[in-house]
DNA sequence: CTCTATACTGCACACGTGTGCATGGGTCAT
DNA sequence: ATGACCCATGCACACGTGTGCAGTATAGAG
């Protein structure tokens, strides 16, 4: 069983020369005679020859890879952040080396450890949040990393990250609802992302509070945290509004479009039709909903923008060069998940 | 700047025995005194020793890594399967090399070099079609591959695969229409996964053969093969079902939930109701398909179960074991999108 | 013909880790 | 006291590649 690969050796065995200018050959230096070189390199191709990247990595000091944690795979609006960073990293020769963390802090430290151990160039995280520990460990080991929608407040030097602005696109959606005409108006909520969930909760309660309306605490349900990986956006949100109803309110903004179509089947199993008798704004603006029906209004999220941005600030720290974290604007989508309370 | 990271070499200096004794002590091999070898344990942990993958790597013959192309990200079953996959292979602590292919030959060679430079352990390829230079190669360089849903036919010893019984599934779905009054049934598919599509095809076939129903021609609508990354079921099917209405079918079978839901779509546009005016089933069985109102009538394959035994199958390859090609059961999922024709 | 400059190639080491073999020192029995 | 034996450790090489430096051969110049 030959199991084993050529090598340059293998290819200097071949060609009667050493090693040395095998390698040097291949790497086209003036240094080697051109016809030896191209004698070389027409044998190697012979031969099959493949270099091997682990080698060149243990040689020098990049590995071209870097590291991938996001939190699910199933999570279309990770899915597309992650398209956007594998079209530039694939431009770049950069490979990518996928985990997922489901939420859970001592799998995500595991996952930073066997990055390092792998010695990846670098590390995007689009995880939930960034903790204590997690934070300290990068630092220590000293590994470039950028975060995705976390907007970490600049607490390590080395933490570099990209972000939609949260609080900002939160504000447009409920002045959206505003501008219809609703007084009520509801937030449905996530428990497991809590950075992302406050700062989207907070720009609902300002511009309630803007608006001089006193946001009544009934209005508000969040989603108890589970660390169970099939917890599944949808059912929270379909389990979440029937709670919502009593309090009289006219229109939901909702955490993410999975939220909101958890809400748009419990208004099916209810009798409820949106838009007349419910208005629902989501958020990311995901794929599905424009699928659904009605095609939810929600706020887009620039999801292959955040992936590129961050893939690219990546190589550029990585060539030394000085990058500034950023944040992207969202932006509302009107569709036809949304319209005047029943009353006007 | 301290860039290189602290060595075994490191270690034994600080302790004042070789790299050897390091080597081992850190391995809890039985050679080293114990005292001596909690001693170098405890100086690793405080210098912050991580052991170095790639040389590992370089000097056993394993890199714990394997290799994983799918056709898109974006694509929700190729990432149910990714996940059944990815939890294989956390659980026997292996990494994940992820490429897309765009369904591009070129980009599909291209990534299976790059995962052999980095001499990956093993490949597993969830891409639509399997071609000539892509498995002489995959031959020629012997490294352990599985398949799925590609239905290889065993061309080549190496090339295991796993796969969904499609043809069993496109006989269900069309049974199922049938059973339910239809006689004139149409089948929308696609023109960039070939053998898949084609083994549903031909099960929608034999199955209006079976029945005594000659398929018209008329019936059948195929999207047009692009190789735009940013080709998109949804619109396809969306774009296609105007062009059968006028042969007066009753129900569609669509080649997956995307383009079931492309037809939802169209319906709604034209004001034809599903289920009363058309029936359509869908394939596959994402998340979408029973969100979307109403809810799809669809084949659910069993995605999960494809990828984690996709990666059982390549680490039993690894060890050696023997292993066989396996072909699941897939299954019919009855929703809302499926009733009587309208003249019964 | 001899000296020098130049073009080309090989030697040897490095990257970080693992391991067979030899070696050193100690213990024990005769 | 001496030999036999065992335990703990170091030496040296290997994995595959890249590169500074030294060395050789050839050509050109005087």
């Amino acid at each position: 069983m030959n199991r084993r690969s050529v090598s340059i050796q293998d290819i200097a065995e071949a060609a009667g020369v050493s090693h040395s200018t095998v390698s040097r050959a291949l790497h086209d230096s003036d240094l080697i005679r051109p016809e030896v070189r191209q004698r070389i390199q027409q044998i190697a191709h012979e031969m099959g020859y493949t270099p091997n990247a682990v080698a060149q990595s243990l040689k020098g000091q990049r590995t071209n890879t870097i590291g991938l944690v996001i939190t699910s795979i199933a999570d279309p609006f990770a899915g597309r952040v992650v398209r956007g960073i594998e079209e530039i990293a694939q431009a770049n020769r950069i490979s990518l080396l996928l985990s997922v963390s489901y939420n859970d802090p001592e799998l995500e430290m595991e996952i930073i450890e066997t990055f390092h151990r792998r010695r990846v160039d670098g590390v995007i995280s689009a995880t939930a949040q960034i903790r204590g520990p997690y934070v300290e460990r990068l630092a220590q080991i000293k590994m470039p990393t950028v975060l995705i929608n976390q907007q970490a407040e600049s607490e390590a030097d080395r933490l570099h990250s990209v972000d939609a602005d949260d609080y900002a696109g939160a504000r447009q959606a409920v002045e959206h609802l505003l501008e219809l005409g609703h007084r009520k108006i509801g937030y449905l909520g996530v428990g497991n992302r809590v950075q992302s969930n406050r700062r989207r909760f907070a720009g609902y309660c300002d511009t309630l509070s803007s608006a001089g309306i006193a946001v009544d605490a009934q209005w508000v349900r969040i989603a108890p945290t589970v660390n169970n990986p099939r917890a599944d956006d949808v059912l929270d949100g379909q389990a979440m509004l029937p709670e919502l109803l009593p309090t009289g309110v006219t229109a939901v903004f909702c955490y993410n479009d999975q939220i909101a179509v958890g809400v748009l089947m419990a208004c099916r199993e209810l009798g409820l039709r949106v838009p007349e008798h419910l208005s629902v704004v989501g958020y990311d603006d995901v794929d599905l909903a424009s699928y659904v029906t009605p095609p939810l209004t929600t706020i887009h999220q620039p999801k292959l923008r955040l992936g590129a941005i961050a893939m690219q600030m990546l190589l550029d720290i990585l060539e030394g060069k000085a990058v500034q974290s950023r944040i992207l604007p969202n932006e509302l989508v009107v569709r036809a998940s949304t319209a005047p309370p029943a009353g006007q």
